[in-house]
DNA sequence: TTAAGTGTTACAAATATTGTTACAGTTAAT
DNA sequence: ATTAACTGTAACAATATTTGTAACACTTAA
């Protein structure tokens, strides 16, 4: 359920976040993160496209925040990052038998909306307050 | 965070709790669900090490139901079929950074909380309760 | 005694994730 | 205007994870 495009992700708009006049290139984060430049823009440009960040082009360019860090939540970033809802991969069985017919709508039912509960919970983490939770660790 | 040893899993022990006499063999449960009887049979063993169905060796043997299944709870199920909790693949990154000291603790905080929700949730699920579930549909 | 099962390990194949290369486009500085 | 330092993307390679297979010891019923 958690991808590790949401941990790269998040790590790296936390610290674009904490200095709003930071403009970092996909090569310092990756050398910073450990994961290759190309992953970074890939992951980056999703949160460009939400408008969570800008990107600048050219030399002296580089990545910066654009948005309201206490507005943006975990689940933003969750979104983002994860394209199907969670959804358990059903195996085709047989559908004679009584169980197979509903099986999976049922799971899809109870699953969406334990994804849901989880969204919830995750919206209640701004960027702000994820990095206010660090100082005081 | 959901894998599929969990739909094998459910599935499975529901084609078993859906009649209480069936003993049905890892053979069959493979051509049912289209996956290999070595598998089903490594996914039943931790059910069965929960105490949730019996296996019995031997010609004519097989796995049947052995839990109240008004009892057992998709958590259980989820539990079962999950080693590690809800954790983040979090890069190595440098740990001068002040973000770097604490991100993955609080990362870990916040994920083994959401996912003490999910899990709330699933508790809610009695295997009978989805059985239920499936015949309404 | 044999056929039909489970239990378990070791290994192979398939799939998914991640890294790499390549290159077109953009910008700043010289 | 040329160059160096960037982003944006796509195609491909390497790696890691998941899933399937084969092998074999052990158990039970007929
Ligand atoms: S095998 Fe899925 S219910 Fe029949
Ligand atoms: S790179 Fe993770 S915080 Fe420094």
């Amino acid at each position: 359920m958690i991808n590790s495009d949401f941990a790269l992700g998040l790590h790296s708009i936390l610290l674009l976040a904490a200095d709003k006049d930071a403009c970092l290139t996909s090569s310092t984060l990756s050398s910073m993160l450990k994961v290759h430049p190309v992953r970074i823009r890939k992951v980056l440009s999703k949160m460009k496209n939400a408008g969570y960040i800008e990107s600048k082009e050219g030399a002296g360019g580089g990545f910066f925040i654009s948005c309201n860090i206490e507005k943006v939540t975990l689940k933003d970033i969750y979104t983002l990052t994860h394209d199907d809802l969670m959804k358990a991969k059903c195996h085709s069985c047989c559908p004679s038998c009584k169980i197979g017919v509903n099986i999976e709508k049922v799971l899809d039912i109870i699953l969406s909306d334990a994804d849901e509960k989880f969204q919830d919970y995750l919206e209640d983490y701004s960027l702000q307050k994820v990095l206010d939770k660090m100082q005081q660790m």
